[in-house]
Order: C-alpha cells, then sequence, then structure tokens
DNA sequence: CTGTCAAATGACAGTAACTCCCAGAATATG
DNA sequence: CATATTCTGGGAGTTACTGTCATTTGACAG
C-alpha cells in the first residue's frame, strides 16, 4: 500500500452531490474506507457480469475483494444494496423543493427529474445503466427498488407534503406521488431495457405529458 | 373426513371466480390438497398474529400444519407467497376485458376494481384487510408486493395492449399502466391503514377523479 | 517515537429460508 | 386386486445474514 501524501485538503467542489463527497479531506481511515468500498462493488459487479446475479455468493465476492465475509456486510446491509444503494435520493428532494412553490407540480418534478439525470448520465452513465438493467432483469431487486423506502414514490410525498406546509400528506398527495413514482421508475426502466440508447430526456417529456392529460391516449 | 357425495356437479356458480374454484367436483386428492393448503395457511396467519410475520418461522408453521417443512414449500413456493399470492388477478383482466371498448380506459379500470373489490369484501373482507395490513407493515412483503410480476401494474398493461388489440404494448402504455398501478395499490393500502373503515368505492372513485384531472390539483 | 484508545477486521458459530433427492405412503386407474 | 402416479417426510446441503470476541490498524497525545 502507497504512503498517504500528506493530509492537506484537495481542490474545492463544483457543487455536484456525487462529487462532494469525494473532494472533502479524508482521513487515512476514511479513504481506506471508500478505497474498500469500491472494491467490493467493482469486484462484485465484475463477478456479477461473468455470472449473474444468483450465482454470485457473498462468500465470491468478499473473496475477489480480499476481505472477509463479515467486512463485506459491514459495507453492504444485504447483498441486494449492492445494487440499489441510492445516494441520489437528497439531491432529488431538494431539487424538487428549489423549483418555485408556484409551478404546477408535475412541471416541478419533471424538470427536477430531467436535472438529476443529466448530471447522473454525465458522470456516472455506464454504472446507472448496468445497475437499471439488473434491476429490470432480477426479480429481487426489482421487488426492492420499486418498494415505497428508498423509492421515488417516498419522495414526491416528501416534496408534496413540505411545499403544502402541512405534516400529514393528504390522500389526494399520497395518490399523486404513486402515480408520479409508478410512471417515472418504469420510464427509467424503460430506457435501461433500450439499452440507454434513446434520449431519455425525451422519455421523461413524454411521460409527464401522458400524465398531464389526464391519460387521455388510452 | 367426510365422504364425497358421489361425483356429480355441485350447483352452479354464480360467476364469481373464487367460489367457481370451490364448486367444481373435486376428487378426494385435490380436496385434501385444498384442506392442507388451508390449513397451512390458517396456522401461518394465526402464528404471525401472535409473533409477529419476521419471528415465525416456516417450521413453526409447518409443525402447528402438521406438515413436513418439506411439504410446506410444496405448496407455498416463499414464506412471502403465504400473503402474497393472489388469485383475483385473473378475474380482474375478465372485468377489464368485458368493459365496451370504446369507454374511456380509465373508467373501465375504476368501475373494474369496484366490481372485483365489492366481491372480496362480500367474502373475504377480514382476510384482505390482514393481508394488505401485513403488506404495508412487513418491508419484504411490501416490496415484493409491488413488484410487477404479480402486481396490477402488469395487469393493467395486459388489458391495455389485448383492447388496442396489439402484441406489443406502446411506451404511452406502459406509462399509464404503471401510473394507475401505483395509485391503485396506494388506494388499497391507504384503505387498509384506515383499519377498512372508510368506503373502499368512495376512495377509488377519488382516486381516479385524480388521474383523470392531469393532477391539477396539487 | 511510544503508549493508549477507538474503530475496523477476521474467524467462528449459529439461524432461517430454501433446494435436492430418495424412499415410502396414499390415491387413482384398469 | 395390481400397478402406476402423485404426495409426503426425512435428511443433507447451500446461502444469506447475525452476533460475539480476539486481533489488528489507524488516530492522537505526550
Amino acid at each position: 500500500m502507497s504512503a498517504p501524501q500528506s493530509a492537506t485538503a484537495p481542490p474545492a467542489g463544483t457543487g455536484n452531490p456525487i462529487q462532494a463527497m469525494l473532494e472533502a479531506p479524508l482521513s487515512l481511515r476514511e479513504r481506506k474506507k471508500l478505497k474498500t468500498r469500491q472494491t467490493i462493488r467493482r469486484e462484485a459487479y465484475r463477478l456479477i457480469a461473468e455470472q449473474g446475479y444468483e450465482n454470485t455468493t457473498v462468500d465470491q465476492i468478499a473473496a475477489a475483494a480480499e476481505v472477509s465475509p463479515s467486512t463485506f456486510f459491514r459495507y453492504f446491509a444485504t447483498k441486494e444494496d449492492l445494487v440499489l444503494t441510492d445516494e441520489y435520493d437528497p439531491a432529488m428532494i431538494d431539487a424538487l423543493l428549489a423549483r418555485p412553490a408556484d409551478e404546477p407540480f408535475l412541471r416541478s418534478c419533471r424538470e427536477a427529474l430531467i436535472g438529476l439525470l443529466r448530471q447522473l448520465l454525465e458522470h456516472e452513465r455506464e454504472e446507472l445503466l448496468v445497475r437499471m438493467r439488473l434491476t429490470k432483469d432480477v426479480p429481487a431487486l426489482r421487488a426492492r427498488m420499486i418498494d415505497s423506502g428508498n423509492e421515488s414514490q417516498q419522495l414526491y410525498l416528501t416534496a408534496l407534503t413540505r411545499r403544502a406546509g402541512v405534516r400529514e400528506p393528504t390522500y389526494a398527495m399520497r395518490i399523486i406521488a404513486a402515480a408520479i413514482g409508478g410512471a417515472t421508475t418504469e420510464t427509467v426502466l424503460q430506457w435501461a431495457e433500450g439499452g440507454g440508447t434513446e434520449d431519455i430526456v425525451e422519455l421523461v417529456h413524454r411521460t409527464f405529458a401522458i400524465l398531464e392529460d389526464g391519460f387521455s391516449e388510452a
């Protein structure tokens, strides 16, 4: 292992919430942890690409990353978390709340989503695609992905509630959040199924157009 | 176990898809299987009510139902299936396709859903409530419930596709199915959360009203 | 550089959901 | 009654995950 090049701070960030974490001055310990995490994930993706998700065991991944199985679970609570852990949710809420309060909610959602996707595409397009494709194909992952816990639905609901300045969401808010959540999740999955060749911004526009006109197309 | 009353056909059905299964002439073997299945499920629900879902093991359930663990898995592929297996999906598709083809799709969905719910409420209101409450509370269940595999989304998509008389669903169909699926799932869960005290038909009407007017309420 | 404390790791044992296989029992069939 | 088919129980094995404890590693003070 090479020696650390002193503990001075790296260059300042760009405001990208994902990069921000990488730019903070990290202690040796933190750097090691980050490195371990990345190694585990990288090796996992490699093995999964070779053998498939179900055929790849945690033990194999741990061995490939040269950590003990115990350590694996200290970094990822479950095997599914390897693929599903999402660092963007807070960013999405911020983006939503940053929109003007008098803008129609559907438009706020559309613009926030597009903004976030643009950032993601720029920095981790490939990883995003792999993850989405796995999410679509592996039942266990698909199930947990759509679970309201870490899912868009909860996120839209939070934004709606805060924007209205109330504590408890109304019935209408819940339904709206559920519908938009379902539609946007499906949008991203569709993009992944097409191999990422389609323009996702264009897809998002189509999705929200459908929602806005009350499904009159069907 | 009481003797079968000869192998002649029982009285004709009422059109209820659930009763229909119970009315078919069953061989001894079939009747035993059905009974075993019911026993397992009943004992499982009892234990889960006492101890919670996670604290109840398959071995306990098997013991209570007086079958071997092997047999349990022959009847329910996974522990989750105990709660999640749905016999109504085909009925829902039929109900959807039975609506006039020129009716707006949203209205078809609403009416089909209401019709199905009315039947369910009449015959198994309590079981439905318990299941929905579990589905809302246990993360693993909530996740799989919302999974497109056995979920309304897939079901709406099928109906939309067949009605349009095409093979492959269009992009718009997928988005519409996802949105309606999300909204209706949330509707039923909300009903369950309220303990079933609210009028679910009324909730369904509210949900579809929101969808129809393009979320202008938010 | 040294000693001390907290955090990270690895080894181990254990649990629970599931799978596979095989022998024997129950049911269907002629 | 005889035979074929299906169902069941038992046992052995795999895998994801949990908890505990001793050892190691990095952080920090003097």
